[in-house]
DNA sequence: CATTAGCACTCACCTCGCGCGAGTGCTAAC
DNA sequence: GTTAGCACTCGCGCGAGGTGAGTGCTAATG
């Protein structure tokens, strides 16, 4: 779509006003605010021109305009400019990632929170995907009589338990042993290429250990850790009721229900194969989050895509700011997990 | 506080009546739904000395009355009928503890879900205090050069680990031969009387492995695992938003906010000494959730408190169904955790 | 003396109508 | 092509008036 350079002022500033005001712009405001140098009666017929567009709408007639689907999408495609992060708020998500090394779900958890806190928009954050996670080691450690704990770790960082019933007169070596062979068999192997023959020979191998292995080869299937999923945390939800398109007791428990379903918001940062993308509306396809837009990015480690953030707000985002720091999160949280896990 | 029969049934009629409509009850609704035998006009004058003995009040004149903090607090001491679960819940309750042996944190997640889909209220949950557990095992584990992980294992099923920074020379001998030591002075102990002559002692055994040493007894000693608190679940926190009372969005803000904060959470959960109590309004001394009441149960393993779960829900909340809930599912949880962690 | 019928009174809440003002589209003049 | 002018639209806020639920008081009643 091409529009004249007036035609893209004006657009702009309908866009930016209504992001900063939430209430649809006439073209007396932006004659006097933008100053474009012509009368309100010339930006009227700009805005007829941008309506039969599609660029822009009337919430009812004789009110102000308002920016559409298209309308975002074409400020964000066009409009938009690069705005720099000043230097105290790069300092401020900078301090944050300086944090010493820990668990790998507290450096999630910790960029889900210094997200929507920079941002005043509910933050999503994904963690590593747990099926390309390459098995790195597995230790299984008796408890008492009876009870045992196979503890699995993978090379994006994630360490995973669980507490099996072994037989009571089992002894610390076969324990061990066990260990070891499935050790030797998986070192090296993601967890979705393991083959039937690797899982056959161990098997053989472990014949008479067949309980403890169909609980460890349980634990390092599970596509997900089991029940409770940690992959997946959000930051900042409460911030939607701040938003006065969310002034109405039914949208905020839409997007805040929507939000508590883990298969959604994953569904939501997985939409999409750019490392850095802006859905806007309905784009997503996603149906109770259609008020909402999204601002994401991938993360890496070594240049392999170990999972998402993500920053979800009302249509009427600040897509510029928002955009900048989803970019500078997702560089300082490259670099952290650089140092953490890479090699 | 004694009350004559037909004061009490009054009491209990506003009260009850109060609960299912979220509206005002007046002297005529009384007498038609509750069938007391006399005139409006008997009522009235039985809500005046109710009023004037500080049970119900009136929102304004010309209005029914509605309980006050006092009345509810009357209610649930001396006129509420012990309500027994029908066998359907108790089977839905009981099979949902049926699940396997797993990670201690997926159980306590459940049970947040399980108490609030049943009870169309907000669950807290309180896992085990961590300065209470007692140490169990450690072992550290070489990821690759550089790095290791540490992983701690206490009686309560907690698990915690962390990855630590080690020279990259070091063998794995040597780690073995740390937690060894580490497991030899610190097995049985719990963390909280970890005495300075333990801690010395280790020094000077593993004086040449100082840095991992300290790195791991941050670890144990770190209250509460590190930044991310696992030990408090919220469960249907949006089941809030169904109450009337809360048609209100500051209100609702104040609420959920309080509900994310992991310490209001805990002090709220660990007020009072009754295994079983229930806190009407401000009792609990947090004005954030003075519009809230709680219905909280301790469980035990072993006839050891280990923490708590909680329903916390409008003062217009259904205390008969959410008690018998609440006892019903703690003693559920005693169960399943006596066959998980019972020696 | 407790109970009740009757009655005047209060007050939240709903609805309706009205005026205001922001904003538009159209037309005619520049 | 731009602009001034003007009639028109329509959401919104406000105040008036009516409604109804509920009260407190008083006097009558068994």
């Amino acid at each position: 779509m091409r529009l004249d350079e007036r035609k893209r002022l004006v657009l702009q500033a309908i866009v930016e006003d209504y992001i900063a005001t939430a209430e649809p712009v006439g073209s007396r405001t932006i004659a006097r605010k933008y100053r474009l140098g012509v009368s309100p009666a010339t930006i009227r017929n700009e805005m007829a021109d941008l309506e039969d567009l599609g660029l822009i709408e009337q919430p009812h007639t004789s009110a102000g305009r308002v920016p559409s689907d298209s309308g975002y999408r074409f400020y964000v495609d066009w409009l938009m400019a690069d705005r720099q992060l000043s230097q105290s708020e790069q300092d401020i998500i900078h301090g944050a990632f300086e944090a010493r090394l820990g668990k790998l779900h507290s450096l999630i958890n910790n960029t889900a929170r210094l997200l929507s806190d920079a941002t005043r928009y509910t933050a999503l954050v994904l963690g590593p995907r747990r099926d390309k996670a390459v098995f790195q080691h597995l230790s299984i450690v008796a408890l008492r009589d009876g009870q045992a704990l196979i503890m699995l770790v993978t090379d994006n960082g994630m360490v995973e338990n669980r507490v099996i019933n072994v037989p009571p007169d089992i002894d610390m070596d076969a324990l061990e042993k066990i260990s070891v062979v499935i050790n030797h068999y998986l070192r090296g192997q993601t967890v979705d290429q393991l083959g039937r023959g690797t899982i056959r020979a161990l098997e053989t191998e472990l014949s008479q250990y067949k309980h403890i292995l169909a609980e460890t080869m349980e634990l390092v299937q599970t596509p997900k850790g089991g029940d409770e999923d940690d992959r997946v945390v959000v930051g900042g939800q409460l911030n939607i009721l701040d938003q006065p398109e969310f002034r109405d007791f039914d949208k905020v428990r839409a997007v805040l229900s929507a939000l508590q379903k883990e298969t959604v918001v994953e569904r939501l940062l997985t939409h999409g194969e750019n490392s850095f993308q802006i859905t806007i509306g309905i784009e997503h396809g996603l149906p109770e989050l259609a008020e909402c837009s999204l601002v994401k990015a991938t993360y890496f480690v070594d240049g392999r895509p170990l999972g998402t953030i993500g920053v979800l707000g009302p249509k009427r985002m600040q897509y510029d700011r928002v955009a900048s720091i989803v970019k500078f999160v997702s560089a300082q949280l490259n670099d952290a997990l650089d140092k953490f896990l890479g090699d």
